[in-house]
DNA sequence: GGAATAACCTGGATGC
DNA sequence: TGCATCCAGGTTATTC
């Protein structure tokens, strides 16, 4: 979604900005007014990622031209590294390119109207059916290591709400050191530990099935008792599911996966476990077999991931 | 302090 | 056909 974004979005002038509906806006500090009036103006810099989190940098107002409205939500821009909008999708939001004027999107939540430089007016719109996923203003911090805050960006900062979340896998700055230790510190079930986004980002219900899998370690093995090796071999395995699932446009099951576009991902034709219960292993032909975990599902084969 | 659970929502699928 | 129930790709506050 990311890459889809960026080449619309980066230099584009937000021109007008309409909440529709002000639950999207939950991890912004002020209200609906505030939101819009802080972005109307602003020109986008970046579209940057860390996980499941995206942000688009905003650049700077130019010094005395403000923005309609110019208090934002976070510290003062002039103090800091800048702001940014911070979106998440949640469990069923998207963020979609639509021609300038296109007519309202089922569960429509946000609609910024832009102009671009060379694509000319557009339309991006976060809709999003449950209102798990939300936008907001937010101020940027320096990342801890100097690195770059994310995919998308060379400024190493990030929104201060993501700052506590692990950089992804694939993140040319991600320690797998640091992430071996902290996995074998861990007594919990290594499913819980691989949807823990404080300890590696980007990882969610399918893909954690997934790496499991590839990796032969049943969901409930405590990380504590993997070995070094293990834990090498389940980030690698980690890493192969996320680069597959983003070349092939992520996983959809239904029209609520979609990219910018709208158009469905590929991946969910390249799973193993996930959504297969009693259906064959392609490793073992044993049966896939699903079990509760945390309120949703764990999806495993009893044969090839046996719990030690 | 770490780990597990509940809560936040809507809508599609399924069963009665 | 209508209603109730379950389930869904995430994060975070609360409880244990």
């Amino acid at each position: 979604m990311r890459a889809g974004l960026a080449p619309a979005v980066v230099g584009a002038r937000i021109a007008q900005v309409t909440v529709v509906d002000e639950r999207a806006l939950t991890r912004h500090a002020g209200d609906a007014v505030s939101f819009e009036a802080a972005l109307t103006g602003r020109t986008i810099a970046e579209a940057a990622r860390r996980g499941k989190f995206l942000w688009m940098p905003l650049q700077r107002p130019v010094a005395g031209v403000q923005p309609d409205g110019a208090s934002d939500a976070g510290a003062s821009e002039s103090e800091s590294l800048g702001n940014a909008i911070v979106g998440h999708l949640g469990m069923s939001g998207q963020l979609l390119l639509r021609p300038a004027g296109a007519p309202p999107e089922r569960h429509e939540r946000v609609r910024l109207d832009i102009e671009h430089p060379v694509h000319g007016e557009l339309t991006v719109v976060f809709a999003d059916q449950r209102t798990f996923g939300s936008l907001a203003l937010d101020h940027l911090v320096p990342t801890p290591d100097g690195a770059p805050g994310g995919w998308g960006t060379d400024a190493a900062a990030t929104p201060s709400q993501v700052a506590h979340i692990a950089r992804d896998a694939l993140d040319p700055a991600f320690s797998d050191a640091r992430f071996s230790r902290t996995v074998r510190a861990k007594r919990s079930a290594i499913k819980r530990v691989l949807l823990d986004q404080t300890v590696v980002s980007g990882v969610g219900n399918i893909y954690a099935d997934e790496a499991l899998w590839a990796a032969r370690l049943h969901p409930e093995t405590p990380a504590a008792d993997l070995s070094a090796r293990a834990v090498t071999r389940l980030l690698a395995e980690v890493r192969t599911v996320l680069e597959k699932a983003l070349a092939e446009g992520g996983t959809s099951f239904d029209a609520q996966y979609v990219n910018v576009n709208g158009q469905a991902g590929y991946f969910s034709q390249s799973l193993h476990v996930y959504g297969r219960e009693g259906e064959q292993c392609h490793r073992c032909g044993a049966v896939i077999k699903r079990i509760p975990f945390g309120g949703r599902s764990s999806h495993f084969c009893p044969r090839c991931q046996r719990r030690h």
